[in-house]
DNA sequence: GCCGTTTTCGGCCCGACTGTTTTCAGTCG
């Protein structure tokens, strides 16, 4: 059973618990649980088969009992129990937006609503405005929202990070050049580099919020917007995306740059510790027990010192022990883009790239890189652009050519082979000790079991003519799992051998993930941060590597490709 | 349900908005 399942089901019992008239704060055990399992990197099933899960923050005697049930039985007793007690359709009619849960068990127990189909047909015949509380309004969200329910059963979909931050760019800019804008920034998971985004969060100072939220609303990008007030707008873009606009007085710009970047969750542990010394902390300020009074402070460095913190930039905010550290003064000095010197991940038109040799060289040389890796897929790529030996040899001989000429960039020859299912790679070891550097790669085949699959990597792993393995789990988010692999066996697999790994980062893939990265950094394995380039402008990518290699609380001295070329 | 630089019991972040209300509960981020 996987982490995301176990978190899964989690969740699943926090909202029927909640359906139940649970504590409130019992409910936050089971989804804050949930939580650390999804941002776990180790298996948490192992974890509750030998006895050693209640190491996870949160987890304590009765969670470990009933996941442990979980993973032997397949499913949780009280899950079960309760489903036997609540209708399924209430966990699904609990989706629809500003319905809660004490709404919808009151939909239950008030007009024997089971699910989206009694539901729809108790808004039509107006039944739901003459509950107590209840208008003709919650009546019509009712209605669209399972509108939207019939339509997108699994809920809106999370947008990857490129897809969603040069809107973000866009309409941030459009604020600046307002007159009535003081400072304008992205907040939320697009400012802290995650791999996905539910929205988007801008946020500005002003003394005029109304105009500048009036502003905003006028924006070619935007289709749909709410009132525009002294706090803010709400907007939805052409493309879909929603975007919430927030408004301050300037002397409170740091206090909301702080909040609407969140995390949630590094957020709520972090006004926490503050409540139990005494202080206060939300968007508006931070209030002191002492005095009563409300004190500002401009950055946010300023807000983390005044809480007894180093400064945490906004990658690491995601309760993941950065608070811990922070207090300590340990937090680690993450890894930074002009510390890159190369680039071991790219392709051209010998194989399926559309930039040339000396395309992609001048792109990295623009970039400021030393060197180049030129890794065209091998002899069994598939897609009709495969590299026979011979032509990778001449390959060779050109880039040794061109290193020659001096173009103040040095190429490396390398290839991207495949890794096969019985573990061996392309090309014959003569080809391979010519090359500088070879990456491994699976690109086929990757329906087979969890410790087939791992065989098969760890073969290529313990290849000593393999440098690198590349995009290690196959994941592209939100479109393709991981394959099925046990990464603890993989980490320790190259830490033995000192091959390398990588965090791929093209914003589809980031894979390695900052969950993995972090867990092959903490096991002595270094890594290679590169882009996979296939054409010379996203070399840019780059930049989500080092995202990653960020969220994984990576240094320089951890990622390989910090250094000059080494071989 | 978890957890301990006041605690093994009694706490557990904070504010804004919405829709419904004459003062607030529920929901959300």
């Amino acid at each position: 059973m996987t982490n995301a399942q176990i978190a899964e089901a989690l969740e699943e019992l926090a909202v029927l618990y909640q359906l139940d008239g649970a504590d409130q704060y019992r409910v936050l055990a089971y989804t804050n649980s949930a939580r650390t399992i999804r941002n776990e990197g180790r298996s948490v099933e192992e974890m509750a088969r030998n006895g050693t899960i209640t190491q996870l923050p949160g987890v304590g005697k009765t969670l470990e009992e009933k996941i442990v049930a979980l993973v032997e039985s397949g499913e949780i007793p009280a899950a079960a129990k309760l489903k036997e007690k609540i209708p399924v359709g209430l966990l699904e009619i609990s989706r629809i937006p500003g319905l809660g849960p004490k709404t919808v068990r009151r939909l239950h127990d008030e007009l024997d609503v089971t699910g989206p189909d009694d539901l729809r047909a108790a808004a039509e015949a107006q039944k739901v405005r003459e509950m107590k509380g209840l208008g003709p309004k919650v009546e019509e969200k009712i209605l669209t929202g399972l509108d939207k329910l019939e339509a997108e059963p699994a809920g809106p979909p999370r947008l990857r990070l490129d897809e969603i931050r040069p809107v973000a760019e866009e309409l941030v800019a459009a604020l600046r050049e307002s007159e009535h804008c003081e400072k304008a920034e992205v907040a939320g998971s697009v400012r802290r580099w995650a791999e996905t985004c539910k929205d988007i969060d801008l946020i500005a100072s002003s003394i005029s919020g109304k105009e500048l939220a009036a502003a905003i609303a006028g924006h070619d990008l935007v289709a749909e917007h709410g009132n525009p007030n002294e706090t803010g707008i709400r907007l939805t873009t052409n493309s879909g995306v929603g975007v919430d606009v927030r408004i301050v007085e300037p002397r409170a710009f740091g206090h909301l740059l702080q909040h609407f970047t969140g995390s949630g969750p590094h957020n709520a542990e972090l006004r926490e510790r503050a409540a139990a010394q005494g202080l206060h902390v939300s968007e508006n300020g931070i209030v002191d027990d002492k005095t009563g009074e409300t004190e500002f402070f401009p950055t946010e460095e300023e807000i983390y010192e005044r809480l007894g913190y180093q400064y945490i930039v906004p990658e690491l905010r995601e309760d993941r022990g950065e608070l811990d550290a922070a207090a300590k003064g340990e937090l680690p000095e993450l890894v930074e883009r002009s510390q890159i010197k190369g680039d071991l991940h790219s392709h051209t038109t010998l194989s399926d790239g559309v930039g040339s040799l000396e395309e992609m060289a001048a792109a990295a040389k623009a970039l400021g890189y030393e060197y180049l890796a030129i890794t065209d897929h091998s002899e069994s790529h598939g897609f009709g652009n495969n590299v026979e030996p011979d032509r990778l040899w001449q390959r060779i001989e050109e880039i040794s050519e061109f290193n020659h000429e001096n173009h103040g960039i040095r190429l490396l020859s390398g290839s991207e082979v495949n890794i096969h299912t019985d573990g061996s790679v392309d090309y014959d070891d003569d080809l391979l000790r010519a090359l500088d550097w070879v990456i491994a790669s699976i690109h086929t085949g990757f329906s087979e079991d969890e410790s087939k699959n791992t065989d098969r990597m760890i073969a290529a792993i313990e290849n000593p003519l393999v440098d690198c393995i590349g995009h290690p789990t196959g994941r592209l988010i939100n479109q393709r799992d991981p394959y099925p692999l046990n990464i603890e066996r993989i980490i320790a697999a190259t830490a033995e051998h000192d091959t390398l790994i990588e965090i791929n980062g093209n914003p589809r893939r980031r894979d390695l993930s900052e969950i993995h990265a972090r867990m092959a950094a903490e096991a002595g394995v270094k890594i290679v941060l590169n882009t996979d380039a296939h054409r010379p402008e996203t070399l840019g990518y780059m930049e989500y590597a080092i995202a990653t290699a960020r969220r994984a609380w990576l240094t320089a001295a951890q990622v390989k490709n910090t250094g000059p070329w080494w071989k």
